[in-house]
DNA sequence: AGCCCATTAGCATAAATATGCAATTATGAA
DNA sequence: TTCATAATTGCATATTTATGCTAATGGGCT
């Protein structure tokens, strides 16, 4: 379904840039960019890409996201495709190392999105990741090099 | 408040222990340990501790704590037990060491929960943990083994 | 093409949650 | 203590969110 990805990433979007409180404020939003849809689909694509509500500093409720959203890996459908990044701008700035933790600083707000592809491709180099804002942190098994972790990073980060 | 105060521990100690999908279900556990509220409070004693709603594994939606509660610190009583998830629903999936870094995978959301127990716990062995939404890293002390650090966990994760 | 099965989405509505207001109760200062 | 201010709560209800049902759409097959 092209249509719903798309929203789906507009969703993501949105929620990352503005302060949204209910679902009709996203509604709106989401309308600005053309997509019509009902109260009832964005409840359900809420759902899916579990977005949780919470508050936020100025004591008004927000919608946040987070990270790990469940791509059905449920074995059989193999859907799993670790969506490279590839030509598109990752985000990506600088990775450093200290012992065996990996730091990947990123332009602002790309860190989640880019430690969901990480996680997503289960790679044995790396035992988890914790992303922020504009920082990823990773944790390699040990006995991994340094090029060994950039070795494999390169196949979804080209500019590494 | 002394009542109020006590509720909010209650309420942790449910979710951390319980699934549970809304407000009334969380109305009755409270009864059942003698708190008598309406749901208008309790919506905003959730509010107060920013406590989350989003969906566990089974599909079901669920009410889940976030790390990072401010703790009003009223000085004095000193409350602060640390609650120890004791049952085997902490969402606890695995360990891994690496160095002086140990990754715990939990089952989406449960993350900030544990994190949450290792902290109040102030184990010595632990310098500190970072929580995303399904892993915690965890910094041990210098010269702390494996075998020592899963002892002290143990005590509050069970089923490690 | 035509059929099948899964996905998606709207509608209407149920279910769940938040909140304005008023009353009550605690807290603190003089 | 007494007054003033702040915090807490219930009630009733507004607001917000989830969902059963059905129709429509979209691939994947042969």
């Amino acid at each position: 379904m092209k249509i719903k990805n798309s929203r789906l990433e507009a969703i993501r979007l949105i929620l990352s840039t503005h302060e949204i409180s209910n679902q009709d404020e996203l509604l709106k939003e989401l309308n600005k960019e053309g997509y019509v849809l009902t109260q009832a689909t964005l409840s359900r694509d809420l759902r899916q890409l579990r977005v949780v509500k919470t508050v936020g500093t100025n004591g008004r409720y927000k919608y946040v996201l987070t990270r790990q959203q469940q791509y059905r890996h449920d074995g059989a459908q193999g859907e799993m495709r670790p969506i490279a990044p590839h030509n598109e701008d990752n985000g990506f700035i600088s990775i450093k190392f200290s012992g065996n933790i990996a730091v990947i600083r990123t332009r602002p707000s790309y860190a989640g999105t880019l430690a969901y592809h990480i996680d997503n491709c289960e790679f044995s180099e790396i035992l988890g990741t914790l992303a922020g804002d504009d920082t990823v942190m990773l944790v390699l098994a040990e006995g991994v090099t340094k090029s060994a972790l950039l070795k494999v990073l390169r196949t979804i980060i080209p500019n590494i």
